[in-house]
DNA sequence: TGTGTTTTTGACCATTTGGTCATAAAGTAT
DNA sequence: ATACTTTATGACCAAATGGTCAAAAACACA
Protein backbone atom coordinates (compact mmCIF):
# COMPACT_ATOMS: atom_id res chain seq x y z
CA UNK A 1 0.00 0.00 0.00
CA UNK A 2 2.29 2.49 1.25
CA UNK A 3 5.73 3.30 3.35
CA UNK A 4 5.20 0.96 6.62
CA UNK A 5 5.97 2.68 10.39
CA UNK A 6 9.37 2.19 11.28
CA UNK A 7 8.64 1.96 14.82
CA UNK A 8 6.51 0.14 17.20
CA UNK A 9 3.25 1.83 18.34
CA UNK A 10 3.07 0.20 22.09
CA UNK A 11 6.81 0.77 22.50
CA UNK A 12 6.57 4.06 21.65
CA UNK A 13 3.16 4.79 23.87
CA UNK A 14 5.65 2.99 26.46
CA UNK A 15 8.25 5.27 26.70
CA UNK A 16 5.78 8.63 26.21
CA UNK A 17 3.54 7.20 29.28
CA UNK A 18 7.08 7.00 31.03
CA UNK A 19 7.31 10.96 30.58
CA UNK A 20 3.85 11.64 31.45
CA UNK A 21 4.19 9.74 34.34
CA UNK A 22 7.29 11.23 36.30
CA UNK A 23 6.46 14.42 35.12
CA UNK A 24 2.96 15.20 34.57
CA UNK A 25 0.55 16.93 32.00
CA UNK A 26 2.06 20.34 31.95
CA UNK A 27 4.90 19.89 32.94
CA UNK A 28 6.12 17.58 30.15
CA UNK A 29 6.58 19.40 26.32
CA UNK A 30 6.89 18.09 23.55
CA UNK A 31 11.03 18.08 23.48
CA UNK A 32 10.52 15.36 26.15
CA UNK A 33 8.51 13.61 24.27
CA UNK A 34 11.01 13.20 21.02
CA UNK A 35 13.46 12.74 22.94
CA UNK A 36 11.85 9.97 24.93
CA UNK A 37 10.70 8.05 22.26
CA UNK A 38 13.21 8.75 19.55
CA UNK A 39 10.56 10.11 17.14
CA UNK A 40 10.34 13.15 15.67
CA UNK A 41 7.36 15.63 16.21
CA UNK A 42 5.77 15.48 13.05
CA UNK A 43 5.92 11.50 13.34
CA UNK A 44 4.09 11.64 16.86
CA UNK A 45 1.59 14.25 15.56
CA UNK A 46 0.96 12.01 12.63
CA UNK A 47 0.74 8.38 14.66
CA UNK A 48 -1.34 9.85 17.13
CA UNK A 49 -2.21 13.24 17.29
CA UNK A 50 -1.60 16.40 19.35
CA UNK A 51 -0.59 16.24 23.05
CA UNK A 52 -3.81 16.02 24.80
CA UNK A 53 -4.14 12.48 22.49
CA UNK A 54 -1.25 11.63 23.76
CA UNK A 55 -1.41 11.88 27.23
CA UNK A 56 -4.97 10.20 26.54
CA UNK A 57 -3.28 7.41 24.75
CA UNK A 58 -0.45 7.36 28.15
CA UNK A 59 -3.06 7.01 30.48
CA UNK A 60 -4.80 4.04 28.59
CA UNK A 61 -1.64 2.22 28.39
CA UNK A 62 -1.05 2.61 31.70
CA UNK A 63 -4.27 1.23 33.00
CA UNK A 64 -4.73 -1.73 30.49
CA UNK A 65 -0.84 -2.73 31.33
CA UNK A 66 -0.60 -1.69 35.27
CA UNK A 67 -3.97 -0.88 36.20
CA UNK A 68 -5.77 -4.09 34.36
CA UNK A 69 -3.30 -6.63 35.79
CA UNK A 70 -4.73 -5.61 39.40
CA UNK A 71 -8.14 -6.32 37.59
CA UNK A 72 -7.07 -9.82 36.71
CA UNK A 73 -5.51 -10.51 39.76
CA UNK A 74 -8.99 -9.55 41.38
CA UNK A 75 -11.07 -11.58 39.39
CA UNK A 76 -8.85 -14.77 39.28
CA UNK A 77 -8.44 -17.29 42.32
CA UNK A 78 -8.32 -16.59 46.04
CA UNK A 79 -10.44 -15.13 48.36
CA UNK A 80 -10.73 -11.26 49.00
CA UNK A 81 -8.08 -10.98 51.85
CA UNK A 82 -6.19 -12.73 49.66
CA UNK A 83 -6.66 -10.55 46.59
CA UNK A 84 -6.78 -7.15 49.06
CA UNK A 85 -3.17 -8.36 50.08
CA UNK A 86 -1.96 -8.59 46.95
CA UNK A 87 -3.28 -5.48 45.49
CA UNK A 88 -1.43 -3.45 48.10
CA UNK A 89 1.54 -5.74 47.96
CA UNK A 90 1.85 -5.30 44.29
CA UNK A 91 2.43 -1.65 44.33
CA UNK A 92 4.80 -2.16 47.83
CA UNK A 93 6.89 -4.39 45.71
CA UNK A 94 7.04 -2.10 42.88
CA UNK A 95 7.98 0.69 45.14
CA UNK A 96 10.80 -1.24 46.63
CA UNK A 97 12.21 -2.33 43.36
CA UNK A 98 12.06 1.01 41.41
CA UNK A 99 13.12 4.36 42.43
CA UNK A 100 10.77 5.83 40.46
CA UNK A 101 8.92 8.38 41.90
CA UNK A 102 6.19 8.36 39.27
CA UNK A 103 3.52 7.38 42.18
CA UNK A 104 0.12 6.06 40.23
CA UNK A 105 -0.47 7.88 36.93
CA UNK A 106 -4.33 7.36 37.56
CA UNK A 107 -4.12 9.31 40.51
CA UNK A 108 -2.22 11.95 38.91
CA UNK A 109 -4.26 12.18 36.04
CA UNK A 110 -6.98 12.08 38.51
CA UNK A 111 -6.07 15.51 40.50
CA UNK A 112 -4.50 16.95 37.40
CA UNK A 113 -6.45 15.73 34.02
CA UNK A 114 -10.18 14.75 34.99
CA UNK A 115 -11.33 18.49 35.28
CA UNK A 116 -9.98 19.74 32.43
CA UNK A 117 -10.48 16.71 30.28
CA UNK A 118 -13.14 15.18 28.95
CA UNK A 119 -12.26 12.13 27.49
CA UNK A 120 -9.42 11.75 30.12
CA UNK A 121 -12.08 11.68 33.45
CA UNK A 122 -13.87 9.17 31.25
CA UNK A 123 -11.26 6.88 30.79
CA UNK A 124 -10.95 7.29 34.20
CA UNK A 125 -14.51 7.03 35.53
CA UNK A 126 -14.42 3.58 33.84
CA UNK A 127 -11.12 2.14 35.32
CA UNK A 128 -12.13 3.20 38.67
CA UNK A 129 -15.27 1.00 38.02
CA UNK A 130 -13.39 -2.02 36.58
CA UNK A 131 -11.61 -2.00 39.48
CA UNK A 132 -14.63 -1.46 41.71
CA UNK A 133 -16.78 -4.20 40.04
CA UNK A 134 -14.34 -6.57 40.71
CA UNK A 135 -13.74 -5.79 44.21
CA UNK A 136 -17.23 -6.02 44.71
CA UNK A 137 -17.28 -9.51 42.91
CA UNK A 138 -14.68 -10.96 44.82
CA UNK A 139 -16.41 -10.13 48.03
CA UNK A 140 -19.90 -10.66 46.78
CA UNK A 141 -18.27 -14.61 46.55
CA UNK A 142 -17.66 -14.79 50.20
CA UNK A 143 -21.35 -13.87 50.76
CA UNK A 144 -21.35 -10.23 51.14
CA UNK A 145 -24.44 -8.56 49.88
CA UNK A 146 -24.53 -6.59 46.80
CA UNK A 147 -24.38 -3.00 48.85
CA UNK A 148 -22.20 -4.19 51.86
CA UNK A 149 -19.87 -4.99 48.74
CA UNK A 150 -20.04 -2.04 46.56
CA UNK A 151 -19.65 0.61 49.89
CA UNK A 152 -17.31 -1.42 50.62
CA UNK A 153 -15.38 -1.70 47.64
CA UNK A 154 -15.41 2.28 46.94
CA UNK A 155 -13.91 2.66 50.69
CA UNK A 156 -11.27 -0.14 49.64
CA UNK A 157 -10.14 2.15 46.67
CA UNK A 158 -10.17 5.40 48.48
CA UNK A 159 -7.78 3.68 51.14
CA UNK A 160 -5.74 2.93 48.26
CA UNK A 161 -5.69 6.13 46.56
CA UNK A 162 -5.02 7.63 49.82
CA UNK A 163 -1.61 5.47 50.42
CA UNK A 164 -0.40 6.58 46.36
CA UNK A 165 -0.74 9.98 47.35
CA UNK A 166 0.61 10.04 50.88
CA UNK A 167 3.50 7.86 49.11
CA UNK A 168 4.51 10.54 47.32
CA UNK A 169 4.23 13.33 49.86
CA UNK A 170 7.17 11.14 50.82
CA UNK A 171 5.51 8.93 53.77
CA UNK A 172 7.62 5.91 55.00
CA UNK A 173 6.93 2.75 52.96
CA UNK A 174 5.80 1.00 56.08
CA UNK A 175 2.22 3.49 55.92
CA UNK A 176 1.03 1.46 52.73
CA UNK A 177 1.65 -2.14 54.62
CA UNK A 178 -0.37 -0.31 57.29
CA UNK A 179 -3.40 1.17 54.86
CA UNK A 180 -3.39 -2.70 53.54
CA UNK A 181 -3.30 -4.51 56.98
CA UNK A 182 -6.90 -1.87 58.19
CA UNK A 183 -8.45 -2.64 54.76
CA UNK A 184 -8.34 -6.61 55.81
CA UNK A 185 -9.61 -6.07 58.94
CA UNK A 186 -13.15 -4.79 57.21
CA UNK A 187 -13.27 -7.91 55.31
CA UNK A 188 -15.18 -10.94 55.78
CA UNK A 189 -13.10 -13.38 58.15
CA UNK A 190 -11.68 -16.23 56.20
CA UNK A 191 -14.94 -19.07 55.43
CA UNK A 192 -14.11 -21.52 58.45
CA UNK A 193 -17.53 -23.40 57.53
CA UNK A 194 -15.77 -24.24 54.04
CA UNK A 195 -11.99 -25.08 55.52
CA UNK A 196 -14.04 -27.86 58.13
CA UNK B 1 10.49 55.44 55.79
CA UNK B 2 9.26 54.71 52.32
CA UNK B 3 6.36 54.28 49.69
CA UNK B 4 3.83 51.99 51.26
CA UNK B 5 2.67 48.98 49.60
CA UNK B 6 -0.76 49.37 48.02
CA UNK B 7 -2.48 46.29 48.81
CA UNK B 8 -3.10 43.93 51.30
CA UNK B 9 -0.66 40.77 51.22
CA UNK B 10 -3.13 38.19 52.88
CA UNK B 11 -5.75 39.26 50.42
CA UNK B 12 -3.32 38.76 47.12
CA UNK B 13 -2.45 35.66 48.23
CA UNK B 14 -6.10 34.92 48.88
CA UNK B 15 -6.40 35.47 45.25
CA UNK B 16 -3.33 33.64 44.49
CA UNK B 17 -4.08 30.61 45.73
CA UNK B 18 -7.16 30.10 44.32
CA UNK B 19 -5.79 29.97 41.06
CA UNK B 20 -3.34 27.42 41.45
CA UNK B 21 -6.01 25.32 43.54
CA UNK B 22 -8.25 25.56 40.65
CA UNK B 23 -5.41 25.29 37.80
CA UNK B 24 -2.35 23.22 38.97
CA UNK B 25 1.17 24.61 39.30
CA UNK B 26 2.49 24.19 35.89
CA UNK B 27 -0.95 25.52 34.11
CA UNK B 28 -0.93 28.82 36.13
CA UNK B 29 0.67 31.17 34.14
CA UNK B 30 2.06 34.46 35.53
CA UNK B 31 -1.05 36.19 33.39
CA UNK B 32 -2.98 34.18 35.48
CA UNK B 33 -2.01 35.39 38.59
CA UNK B 34 -1.34 38.88 37.70
CA UNK B 35 -5.27 39.03 36.82
CA UNK B 36 -6.39 37.57 39.46
CA UNK B 37 -4.02 39.81 42.06
CA UNK B 38 -4.62 42.98 40.25
CA UNK B 39 -0.86 43.36 41.29
CA UNK B 40 1.58 43.97 38.12
CA UNK B 41 4.13 41.19 37.57
CA UNK B 42 7.17 43.85 38.93
CA UNK B 43 5.36 43.58 41.97
CA UNK B 44 4.37 40.13 42.31
CA UNK B 45 8.26 39.55 41.86
CA UNK B 46 9.25 42.31 44.54
CA UNK B 47 6.50 41.43 47.35
CA UNK B 48 6.88 37.24 46.64
CA UNK B 49 9.57 35.81 44.56
CA UNK B 50 9.24 34.08 41.68
CA UNK B 51 6.69 31.45 40.50
CA UNK B 52 7.73 28.73 42.91
CA UNK B 53 7.98 31.29 45.69
CA UNK B 54 3.99 32.26 44.86
CA UNK B 55 2.87 28.59 44.82
CA UNK B 56 4.69 27.48 48.16
CA UNK B 57 3.48 30.73 49.91
CA UNK B 58 0.40 29.74 48.17
CA UNK B 59 -0.34 26.07 49.39
CA UNK B 60 0.99 27.96 53.08
CA UNK B 61 -1.55 29.84 53.04
CA UNK B 62 -4.31 27.21 52.04
CA UNK B 63 -2.85 25.01 55.11
CA UNK B 64 -3.17 27.45 57.50
CA UNK B 65 -7.06 28.55 56.35
CA UNK B 66 -8.28 25.70 55.40
CA UNK B 67 -6.14 22.20 56.99
CA UNK B 68 -5.58 24.52 60.36
CA UNK B 69 -9.10 24.86 60.84
CA UNK B 70 -9.39 21.15 60.97
CA UNK B 71 -6.90 20.50 63.17
CA UNK B 72 -8.14 23.15 65.33
CA UNK B 73 -11.48 21.33 65.58
CA UNK B 74 -9.50 17.72 65.81
CA UNK B 75 -7.79 19.73 68.98
CA UNK B 76 -10.93 20.68 70.33
CA UNK B 77 -13.75 19.61 72.51
CA UNK B 78 -15.96 16.39 71.76
CA UNK B 79 -15.01 12.64 71.55
CA UNK B 80 -13.03 11.20 68.11
CA UNK B 81 -15.92 10.03 66.03
CA UNK B 82 -17.59 13.31 66.32
CA UNK B 83 -14.32 14.96 65.47
CA UNK B 84 -13.72 12.31 62.26
CA UNK B 85 -17.24 12.72 61.46
CA UNK B 86 -16.85 17.03 61.08
CA UNK B 87 -13.91 16.10 59.15
CA UNK B 88 -15.25 14.77 56.13
CA UNK B 89 -18.71 16.58 56.50
CA UNK B 90 -17.05 19.86 56.62
CA UNK B 91 -15.85 18.88 53.12
CA UNK B 92 -18.98 17.61 52.04
CA UNK B 93 -20.44 20.32 53.35
CA UNK B 94 -17.83 22.75 51.37
CA UNK B 95 -18.54 20.69 47.88
CA UNK B 96 -22.09 20.93 48.02
CA UNK B 97 -21.44 25.01 48.78
CA UNK B 98 -19.27 25.89 46.00
CA UNK B 99 -19.51 24.48 42.46
CA UNK B 100 -15.31 24.69 43.02
CA UNK B 101 -13.74 22.07 41.24
CA UNK B 102 -9.96 22.34 42.99
CA UNK B 103 -10.57 19.33 45.32
CA UNK B 104 -7.69 19.50 48.14
CA UNK B 105 -4.90 21.97 47.34
CA UNK B 106 -2.66 19.65 49.73
CA UNK B 107 -3.75 16.77 47.66
CA UNK B 108 -3.05 18.16 44.48
CA UNK B 109 0.64 19.48 45.92
CA UNK B 110 1.48 16.47 46.90
CA UNK B 111 0.97 14.97 43.41
CA UNK B 112 2.08 17.83 41.07
CA UNK B 113 4.87 19.26 43.45
CA UNK B 114 6.05 17.29 46.19
CA UNK B 115 8.77 15.25 44.35
CA UNK B 116 10.08 18.41 42.25
CA UNK B 117 10.30 20.83 45.04
CA UNK B 118 12.05 20.18 48.44
CA UNK B 119 10.22 23.07 50.05
CA UNK B 120 6.78 22.21 49.09
CA UNK B 121 7.48 18.83 49.86
CA UNK B 122 8.58 19.86 53.62
CA UNK B 123 5.36 21.62 54.27
CA UNK B 124 3.17 19.28 53.18
CA UNK B 125 4.85 17.15 55.34
CA UNK B 126 4.47 18.91 58.43
CA UNK B 127 1.00 20.04 57.46
CA UNK B 128 0.28 16.29 57.21
CA UNK B 129 2.15 15.45 60.41
CA UNK B 130 0.51 18.21 62.05
CA UNK B 131 -3.20 16.77 61.02
CA UNK B 132 -1.97 13.04 61.99
CA UNK B 133 -1.05 14.05 65.96
CA UNK B 134 -3.94 15.62 66.20
CA UNK B 135 -6.13 12.15 64.85
CA UNK B 136 -3.71 10.38 67.39
CA UNK B 137 -4.77 13.03 70.27
CA UNK B 138 -8.06 12.30 69.93
CA UNK B 139 -7.40 8.80 69.23
CA UNK B 140 -5.79 8.54 72.97
CA UNK B 141 -7.80 10.41 74.88
CA UNK B 142 -10.53 7.67 74.59
CA UNK B 143 -8.21 5.28 75.61
CA UNK B 144 -6.14 3.93 72.66
CA UNK B 145 -3.08 3.22 73.12
CA UNK B 146 -0.30 5.25 70.89
CA UNK B 147 0.50 2.67 68.43
CA UNK B 148 -2.81 1.74 67.72
CA UNK B 149 -3.86 5.39 67.40
CA UNK B 150 -0.62 6.05 65.03
CA UNK B 151 -1.85 3.16 62.91
CA UNK B 152 -5.25 4.15 63.31
CA UNK B 153 -4.67 7.73 62.41
CA UNK B 154 -2.66 7.53 58.95
CA UNK B 155 -5.26 5.20 57.71
CA UNK B 156 -7.92 7.79 58.44
CA UNK B 157 -5.90 10.09 56.26
CA UNK B 158 -5.09 7.92 53.83
CA UNK B 159 -8.56 7.24 53.18
CA UNK B 160 -9.23 11.15 53.40
CA UNK B 161 -7.27 11.92 51.16
CA UNK B 162 -7.98 8.93 48.79
CA UNK B 163 -12.16 10.22 48.69
CA UNK B 164 -10.64 13.83 47.85
CA UNK B 165 -9.39 12.55 44.75
CA UNK B 166 -12.06 10.07 43.77
CA UNK B 167 -13.94 12.83 44.23
CA UNK B 168 -12.07 14.74 41.99
CA UNK B 169 -12.21 12.08 39.41
CA UNK B 170 -15.91 11.99 39.30
CA UNK B 171 -17.03 10.12 42.06
CA UNK B 172 -20.71 10.80 43.35
CA UNK B 173 -21.02 13.23 46.54
CA UNK B 174 -22.20 10.21 48.55
CA UNK B 175 -19.14 8.35 47.82
CA UNK B 176 -17.73 10.27 50.84
CA UNK B 177 -20.39 10.10 53.28
CA UNK B 178 -19.72 6.36 52.88
CA UNK B 179 -15.70 6.82 53.19
CA UNK B 180 -16.68 8.34 56.68
CA UNK B 181 -18.72 5.48 57.94
CA UNK B 182 -16.36 3.05 57.21
CA UNK B 183 -13.64 5.17 59.07
CA UNK B 184 -16.25 5.36 61.86
CA UNK B 185 -16.49 1.97 61.97
CA UNK B 186 -12.64 1.30 62.90
CA UNK B 187 -13.09 4.03 66.10
CA UNK B 188 -13.40 2.92 69.50
CA UNK B 189 -16.91 3.00 70.10
CA UNK B 190 -18.61 5.80 72.64
CA UNK B 191 -16.87 4.90 76.18
CA UNK B 192 -20.21 3.33 77.56
CA UNK B 193 -18.11 3.76 81.12
CA UNK B 194 -18.32 7.09 81.20
CA UNK B 195 -21.77 7.90 79.94
CA UNK B 196 -23.12 5.60 83.38
C1' DT C 1 10.68 71.63 50.98
C1' DG C 2 13.98 68.39 50.00
C1' DT C 3 16.08 63.81 50.62
C1' DG C 4 16.07 58.97 50.91
C1' DT C 5 13.74 54.71 50.34
C1' DT C 6 10.55 51.58 48.63
C1' DT C 7 6.70 50.45 45.23
C1' DT C 8 4.58 50.68 41.14
C1' DT C 9 4.54 50.54 36.35
C1' DG C 10 4.80 48.69 31.79
C1' DA C 11 7.87 48.11 28.23
C1' DC C 12 11.09 44.73 27.13
C1' DC C 13 13.60 40.23 26.58
C1' DA C 14 15.45 35.64 25.35
C1' DT C 15 13.66 31.32 25.35
C1' DT C 16 10.39 27.91 24.93
C1' DT C 17 5.94 26.46 23.86
C1' DG C 18 2.68 23.40 20.94
C1' DG C 19 1.94 22.79 16.35
C1' DT C 20 2.45 22.88 10.92
C1' DC C 21 4.03 21.83 6.39
C1' DA C 22 6.58 21.14 2.11
C1' DT C 23 9.73 17.88 0.75
C1' DA C 24 12.21 13.64 0.62
C1' DA C 25 12.20 8.81 1.42
C1' DA C 26 10.35 4.17 1.44
C1' DG C 27 7.61 1.08 0.63
C1' DT C 28 3.46 -1.62 -2.45
C1' DA C 29 0.89 -2.83 -6.36
C1' DT C 30 0.50 -2.91 -11.29
C1' DA D 1 9.87 0.57 -14.07
C1' DT D 2 6.30 3.51 -12.81
C1' DA D 3 2.70 5.35 -10.28
C1' DC D 4 0.62 5.77 -5.86
C1' DT D 5 0.29 6.16 -1.00
C1' DT D 6 1.98 6.69 3.42
C1' DT D 7 5.74 7.91 6.56
C1' DA D 8 9.88 10.47 8.02
C1' DT D 9 12.27 14.71 8.34
C1' DG D 10 13.51 19.11 10.12
C1' DA D 11 12.98 23.76 9.12
C1' DC D 12 9.65 26.94 10.35
C1' DC D 13 6.05 29.67 12.95
C1' DA D 14 3.16 32.70 15.88
C1' DA D 15 2.16 32.95 20.40
C1' DA D 16 3.09 32.55 25.05
C1' DT D 17 6.32 31.65 28.65
C1' DG D 18 8.79 33.25 33.13
C1' DG D 19 11.43 36.90 34.31
C1' DT D 20 13.98 41.74 34.31
C1' DC D 21 14.69 46.59 34.71
C1' DA D 22 14.89 51.60 34.35
C1' DA D 23 12.04 55.18 35.30
C1' DA D 24 8.26 57.30 37.70
C1' DA D 25 5.48 57.70 41.73
C1' DA D 26 4.41 57.81 46.62
C1' DC D 27 5.26 57.99 50.98
C1' DA D 28 8.20 59.13 55.72
C1' DC D 29 11.25 61.82 57.92
C1' DA D 30 14.29 65.70 58.70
Amino acid sequence: MARPREFDEQQVIESLMKVFWSKGYEATTMQDLVKASGLLKGSLYGAFGDKQALYLASLKHYNSTRIHSQVDMLNGDGNVRRKITRLFDNVIDATKRDIFAGGCLLCNASLEKAVSDKLVKNEIKTTIRRLKVAIVDALKVEGVNEDSAASLAAFIISAYFGTRVLAKAGAPAAMMGNTRDHCLQLLPKADLNRSS
